[in-house]
DNA sequence: TCCTGATCATTA
DNA sequence: TAATGATCAGGA
């Protein structure tokens, strides 16, 4: 383990990196890093994936890009519970409410940013003292044709809705990969939307998140077994 | 019990 | 405010 981590420079080194993780426990992590190890997660809820992506040398800041842009893979922590099932949701990214003209799945920040997805699944049980929970296997995932097409057809689907000044009719139980939900500080954040007459409006931020049924295939996918 | 809508921390 | 990292928690 590198106390002092840099940026990976191929694929292999970092999916290395990424497997020597495995079994190690947050605490110790933590320790290694300097860093303090909050009770729980409510207030705390993005811990895990900045203490993973230090130690992966992903770069800091909040650009809408991949995390290794150089090397063309985003990193995602997946929390699951003791049989490796999803516990939460993915966030993808923001959904673009305005300024809809030109935008299409081909260059959208969704695909982009699903090309090539470096997963950590980690132990997210509830139950077991923050400390003590490990990483687990890091594994390299692209979308096959059918995976994409699915996610494809919910994002055209959300896309037409948003540009349609139906951006306040949308629910998370639409789309089958793909759900569209708020994602904001709180209730007091607000952004530019399409209204239903066209005009601008003013709503909750939204985020698209893959579906835990999804994330779900994924690892089933990858260890064949659940 | 599960999942949707709400929320938390931080940086720029 | 908007982007990143996400999980919380109560109602269905």
């Amino acid at each position: 383990m590198s106390l002092k981590p840099q940026r990976p420079h191929s694929i292999d080194e970092l999916f290395a990196r990424a497997s020597e993780l495995a079994g190690q426990r947050f605490a110790d992590l933590a320790a290694a890093a300097q860093l303090p190890i909050p009770n729980d997660l409510r207030r705390d809820k993005g811990w895990v994936g900045m203490l993973l992506e230090h130690y992966l040398g992903a770069t800091a800041g909040s650009k809408p890009t991949q995390d290794f842009p150089e090397l063309g893979i985003e990193l995602k922590t997946l929390p699951v519970d003791a049989n490796g099932k999803p516990l939460e949701t993915t966030f993808v990214c923001v959904a673009p409410l305005t300024d809809l003209a030109g935008v299409n799945w081909q260059t959208s920040n969704v695909r982009n940013k699903l090309q090539c997805v470096l997963w950590l699944p980690i132990d997210g049980r509830r139950e077991i003292p923050l400390a003590d929970r490990v990483v687990g296997s890091a594994f390299i995932w692209q979308p096959s044709a059918a995976q994409e097409s699915m996610l494809q057809r919910d994002w055209e689907e959300h896309m037409d809705r948003i540009a349609l000044g139906e951006v306040e009719h949308i629910t998370a139980r639409q789309g089958v990969a793909l759900q569209i939900r708020p994602k904001a500080a709180d209730g007091s954040a607000l952004t530019d939307a399409i209204g239903p007459d066209g005009s601008i409006i003013q709503v909750r931020p939204r985020g698209f998140y893959l579906k835990t049924s999804f994330t779900e295939q994924i690892i089933r996918q990858v260890f064949h077994a659940v």
